[in-house]
DNA sequence: AGCACGCCGACT
DNA sequence: GTCGGCGTGCTC
């Protein structure tokens, strides 16, 4: 009799391990790795589903085992690929195997159970679409009004008065409703057929329809793109780093690339850091092949998901373009994988489960043989220097397609700008080019990494700073919803014009924000049109996609926003790009905050000049000698890549070193600081096996930069080493063991995190 | 996680 | 004397 070796579908690091079961008879065709079979387990043999990772015979005593009950469908629902893809994550990332395993198929896939007339429990794979309805008011007398269609109703149905009194305004999501009403369904139901209303089902976020496609034949390649070509295919390397100025033609590059992949009858998977922003991009891929392609990222509709699942692991479709989730996707004969803006955080997913796409393409394009291209005007450190160490190749397109010079940029020292008594935020040279641009009828584009209206709100008696209830963090006021906000967990409080702590009406609004600077440009440039970029103008669906389309045409003069407006966008009549506050990011704490306001900068200055007209770049800052800015200004990644990398050097930070983050957050916070504590001295115990010394690289506890957010209490353990495994595998004893099962604090770990604080 | 077992306190 | 609190330990 066979064994099988199974991962329990239970979310919990206790039992993220393997457990034998018996294989009956009369499964045993049917109990592959990758099949899903229900066991019974734990003392009440409960039935619950289980994942196969691997069969193996039996030993001498096998008396213990339970059997296998049954299969949940008679094929493996994970490839061999997927399942060491599980692993694999599981080893380096420390996420739970099912964790990973349940991200690999969509929500209708996942196993349900319910039972039967005779009372037994089946397990069955629902197929059932998760549709989202839109509820409407019934269009049966047009001219009805409100007042006339609640008189029909029960003066005592309240939660049906208040209902259609809802929908009277506008159609609303089932969701929605849902949220609001608890057992709204039934109300809902019973609405319907009384003929008050009527329900439709919703295409949930859809990505606007292109309109008639028009296949287009390849563009001629210029020498340098044909170069990369040619010597990608001959280079040994499985990853390349394709380093391109902004503008230069990446993306033609990557084509050419899923073409020849395409003719070897290989998969090709397009990553690019959020869907949303990259319209132009998918528009792009589909007008080249003319054939179907998935698009995935996590807003996509569990029914076209799962539609998209199906003929992908068919190899019905066998061109995905996505955003960082489409890498967990059934890849059949995949080829080649391109990540597109390499650099951008958005490819650290710090969500469970966690994982760096980067490293984990380069783990599954290993499984399958293919190759993966990394492209990026400012390729990460870490990218880079493996690209110069020759453990990339390493391909340059230095020069800009439309034969343009890089945008001439301007660094405008904002001290001096001071002293000369100019408070405002633009400087006197920026402000002369505004104009300028203006009057050529040409576009301009402003960064400000600071959403609200006044970004903080003090006391000027007393000094009293007006903090979040839940959270350390100082509140933004926004003018657009005249409320204060908590940009950590999102709560509101009313305009303070009283302080709270002395009594003092002097209550002093500061700090500027994207809402203020756009009415500040509005007073400036009176006969200018502002549009705003940042999370809060762009809330409503299609709302990138629209302020894409309405400064394209020119309905805008100036696009002000926050970190959105640095991407890829690509506007033919930008001539002015303005950078207001470059020392926002420069002084953010983390030991990448030079990388990254060089790519900032760099980035939104590329969106200058793409046309046929020349490019200025104007950066404003009090740090004006900064080697993150100096070099920004020039265009000189590789000067920027040197004094960068000789830091990172001298202070052992990646790519020397590997960091991991331990994080702990609970209510109580003496206990959080207790658990912590504990912690670090079973991880030093158990990593002093393997070598004393390693003890020094986990550096002891600490508080949190903002100790408290949500009313939850943060602490956090920091290693830095270069003994990666030593570390993975303390760490992955000590999650498991005994004494920190008793801790009530939760407990994450994150290697390389995106940010430490 | 989810469940059984077990050892204490406060009830009929 | 028993019911039930939750701390402790285990799940093939």
């Amino acid at each position: 009799m066979k064994i099988a070796q199974v991962y329990i579908n239970q979310l919990n690091i206790h039992l993220d391990r393997l457990f034998d079961y018996l294989v009956p008879k009369h499964l045993e065709s049917q109990v592959i790795p990758g099949s899903r079979v229900v066991v019974p387990f734990g003392f009440g043999n409960k039935s619950i589903d289980a994942l196969v990772w691997d069969l193996k015979s039996p030993p001498s005593d096998s008396s213990k085992l339970k059997s296998i009950l049954g299969v949940v469908e008679h094929f493996p629902v994970l490839d061999h690929q997927q399942l060491k893809t599980c692993r694999f994550l599981q080893q380096v990332h420390h996420s739970l195997f099912m964790d990973v395993a349940n991200a690999f198929y969509p929500g209708p896939i996942q196993i349900r159970k319910h039972k039967d007339s005779n009372g037994v429990l089946r397990y069955y794979v629902g197929q059932k679409d998760r549709e989202s309805w839109l509820w409407k008011i019934s269009q049966r007398n047009p001219n009805q009004t409100l007042e006339q269609l609640l008189s029909t109703v029960r003066s005592n149905a309240t939660v049906q008065r208040e209902i259609l009194t809802l929908l009277w305004e506008s159609p609303i999501e089932e969701a929605v409703l849902t949220a609001r009403f608890r057992g709204v369904k039934k109300t809902l139901e019973s609405l319907r057929s009384a003929g008050f209303l009527e329900k439709h089902r919703m295409k949930s976020m859809e990505l606007e329809d292109p309109g008639p496609l028009e296949v287009q034949g390849a563009p001629r390649l210029t020498e340098a793109q044909q170069q990369i070509l040619e010597d990608f295919e001959k280079g040994f390397q499985q990853t390349h780093l394709i380093h391109g100025v902004t503008g230069s033609g990446k993306t033609e590059v990557y084509l050419h690339m899923m073409e020849a992949a395409l003719k070897k009858d290989k998969t090709c998977l397009y990553l690019v850091p959020e869907i949303s922003l990259t319209p132009q991009t998918i528009h792009r891929v589909k007008a080249r092949f003319g054939q179907e392609i998935a698009v995935i990222h996590s807003r996509i509709s569990d029914g076209e998901r799962l539609e998209q699942y199906k003929k992908i692991a068919t190899k019905e479709i066998r061109i995905i373009v996505g955003a960082r989730s489409a890498i967990l996707s059934p890849f059949q004969d995949l080829g080649l994988i391109v990540i597109d803006e390499e650099h951008e955080n958005t490819y650290k997913s710090s969500n469970r489960p966690r994982f760096d796409t980067v490293s984990l393409a380069q783990e599954i394009a290993r499984l399958h043989g293919a190759k993966v291209v990394l492209g990026s005007a400012t390729p990460s450190i870490g990218t880079y220097y493996l690209a110069k160490n020759g453990q990339y190749g390493f391909h340059r397109l230095p020069d800009r397609m439309n034969g343009q010079d890089m945008p001439a940029s301007l660094v405008v020292d904002m001290r001096v700008e001071l002293q000369s008594g100019n408070r405002s935020f633009l400087s006197r040279t920026l402000y002369a080019s505004m104009r300028e641009a203006l009057k050529r009828k040409e576009q301009i584009i402003l960064f400000l990494n600071k959403r609200g209206y006044f970004s903080y709100v003090f006391c000027r008696d007393c000094g009293y700073v007006v903090k979040c209830k839940q959270c350390d963090v100082t509140m933004t006021y926004h003018g657009e919803d005249n409320r204060l906000e908590c940009h950590y967990c999102k709560a509101t409080a009313p305009v303070q014009h009283q302080c709270p702590a002395c009594g003092s009406r002097k209550m002093k609004y500061s700090g500027t924000g994207t809402e203020r600077m756009q009415n500040m440009l509005q007073k400036y440039f009176p006969h200018a049109t502002v549009l705003r970029m940042d999370t809060d103008s762009m809330k409503k669906k299609d709302a990138i996609a629209d302020a894409v389309e309405d400064f394209t045409l020119g309905k805008a003069d100036i696009l002000l926003g926050t970190q959105m407006v640095t991407k890829g966008f690509d506007f033919e009549n930008v001539t002015l790009v303005g950078v207001l506050l470059a020392d926002l990011t420069l002084n953010f704490p983390d030991y990448r905050s030079s990388e990254r306001t060089f790519q900032l900068i760099t980035q939104v200055a590329g969106r200058a000049g793409r046309g046929n007209k020349k490019g200025n770049v104007v950066i404003q800052t009090y740090e004006p000698d900064h080697y993150a800015i100096t070099h920004a200004q020039q265009h000189d990644y590789e000067g920027f890549y040197e004094k960068e990398v000789a830091y990172r050097k001298m202070n052992r930070y990646p790519p020397f070193s590997t960091l991991m983050y331990i994080g702990f957050s609970g209510n109580d916070e003496k206990e959080v600081a207790k658990e912590c504590s504990e912690y670090h001295r079973l991880l030093s115990a158990e990593v002093t096996k393997t070598d004393p010394s390693l003890v020094f690289e986990a550096y002891p506890p600490s508080k949190s930069n903002i100790v408290r957010v949500n009313n939850k209490y943060r602490y956090y353990i920091l290693i830095k080493t270069e003994h990666v495994d030593a570390f993975q595998e303390a760490i992955h004893h000590v999650q498991r063991s005994k004494e920190t099962k008793q801790f009530k604090s939760t407990i994450f770990v994150d290697v390389n995190p995106n940010f430490i604080f």
